[in-house]
DNA sequence: GCGACTTTGTGCGCGCGTTCACAAACATCT
DNA sequence: AGATGTTTGTGAACGCGCGCACAAAGTCGC
C-alpha cells in the first residue's frame, strides 16, 4: 500500500473548489476509454488553462509522468480519494417542493460519492410520497432519522423562513455540513461548514453583465466587436 | 434626474458577485418595515464583515450618512438599478427535467427582476405540457422563440450531452448570457458569457472538508472541541 | 547509448481582494 | 455653539492565487 504523499494538508480552497470539475472531466474521458491525457488536453475540458490545472495536481502529490501526461484512472482515482468519494456519504434532502424534488431524483448525486438516505417535508400532504424510489418521511423525525442513518451532509430546500431552524436541528444531532439552498443566510457555530447555493444570484451576476454590455453598444455604435 | 455617479465603470467581479446577497437582505429587512440600517447590522444580515460590505458599496457610489447608516430602501433601489433588474430579463429555459421544472417554478425569478418567457424541451411527451402556468414549446423553434420574445438570458437545464448544441443555437441567434446547469464545459466565442452551476460540486467541495475533520478526529480524540 | 523532443512540476513576480485602522462627516446633547 | 459619540468611506498593508517561463525528467528515434 502507498503511504500518503507529503503534501497531505494545504490544499488551497480555490483548488479544491475545481477538483470536481477536473474529477468530472476524467471520469468523461475515461468513460469514452481514453487512457492518458496531457495537462492541456485536460485542462481545455475542465475549462481553465494548464498552468493552473499542474499546480493544483501538484498539491496534490506528483501523479504525472513528464513527457507523457497523466493516466486517467489513476489520477481519477486519487482525485476522488483525496475528495473523500470512497466513503459514499450518507446525506439527508430536507424540504421536496420542486427543488428538492430535482435534487432528490439528480442522478449525480448517487454515481458520485453520495447517498441520499433520507427525504424530510413538513407538508403532511407530502409525507408518505415516493420521491426517486424513497419514501418522504416527516421532518419531526429529522433528529431520529439523522442519528440512526449516520447522516453526515444535510440539504436543506425549504423556504428561507424554515432554513434556520432545520439547520439548527441538524447542527445539534452533529452534522458539521450543510448545502443550503434557500435563500437566506445560515448562522451555525464553529467547525460547522455551509455552503450556498442561490439560483437567483447567478442570474442577477449574468444580468449585471449583460447591461453592461448593452450600455456600451449604446454608447460607442459597432455591433459584435471583438477588443482590440 | 440624477446623473450617475462618477463611479459607474470598474466594480469588482468580487463585489458584483456579493450585490445579490446584499439586495436579498435588504428586501428582506424593507418586508419589515426597518427604514435604515448600519454597515454591521447589514453585514451580518448577508453573511459579510462589514468593511467588507462599505467597500463593496463604496464602488457604487456614496448611498450612506455618516453617523446614521443607510436607508433601506434607497440603497435597495440604487443595487438594483446597478444590477440592472429595472429591465425585467427574458428568459428562456431549456430542458424541463426535474431541475428545469424546479427553476420554471422558481418564483425567486418572477419577483427578482427575471420574466420567464419560453420553456423548450425536446421530449414530445414534455412538450405541450403546461408548466408553472405556461405552455412548454418544442427545441426545434429555438431560434424563432429567442428572437420573437427577445430572451437576453439562457438558461440550460439539459443533460450533459445536448447543452453545447443549445448553447451554439443560443449563441447564433445572439444570446450573450447563458446559465448552465449541465455538468459539462461550454465553449463560447469571446463577449459571450457563462456561469456554471453544479449541484454536485458543491457536495464535493463539502465532503472534502468532511472528510478533513473526521481525519483529524481520528488522529486526535476529543469531540466537539472548538479550536483555541 | 546519445541527442532531440515532449511534458510535468515549480520558483517567481504581479495583480486583485480582504482586512485593519483611522480621518472625515454627521447627529445629539448640554 | 461646542463637545461628544457614532458611523461611513478609504488609504495602506497584507496575503492569496494566477500566469509566466523554465529547469527537471522522462520518451522516442537512430
Amino acid at each position: 500500500m502507498i503511504a500518503d504523499p507529503a503534501a497531505r494538508r494545504d490544499v488551497p480552497d480555490a483548488t479544491v473548489a475545481r477538483l470536481p470539475e477536473y474529477l468530472r472531466a476524467l471520469t468523461d474521458l475515461a468513460g469514452r476509454g481514453v487512457a492518458s491525457v496531457s495537462s492541456e488536453e485536460l485542462a481545455t475540458a475542465a475549462g481553465v488553462r494548464s498552468a493552473k490545472l499542474r499546480k493544483d495536481l501538484s498539491h496534490l502529490g506528483s501523479y504525472g509522468v513528464r513527457g507523457v501526461g497523466y493516466e486517467v484512472e489513476v489520477l481519477a482515482q486519487e482525485i476522488s480519494r483525496q475528495l473523500g468519494l470512497a466513503q459514499n456519504w450518507p446525506v439527508a434532502i430536507v424540504g421536496l417542493g420542486y427543488l428538492g424534488h430535482a435534487l432528490a431524483a439528480y442522478s449525480g448525486f448517487a454515481n458520485r460519492g453520495f447517498h441520499v438516505v433520507a427525504l424530510l417535508d413538513r407538508d403532511p400532504e407530502v409525507v408518505g410520497q415516493e420521491i426517486a424510489g424513497m419514501l418522504v418521511g416527516s421532518v419531526d423525525d429529522l433528529e431520529q432519522v439523522v442519528t440512526g442513518r449516520g447522516v453526515a451532509i444535510g440539504v436543506i430546500a425549504t423556504p428561507a423562513a424554515s432554513a434556520q431552524g432545520v439547520c439548527d436541528r441538524f447542527v445539534a444531532v452533529g452534522v458539521r455540513s450543510v448545502l443550503n439552498f434557500a435563500p437566506c443566510v445560515l448562522s451555525v457555530p464553529q467547525g460547522v461548514d455551509v455552503r450556498k447555493v442561490d439560483l437567483a444570484t447567478e442570474l442577477h451576476i449574468l444580468a449585471f453583465h449583460e447591461q453592461r454590455k448593452t450600455d456600451s453598444v449604446r454608447e460607442s455604435r459597432p455591433l459584435l466587436e471583438v477588443s482590440p
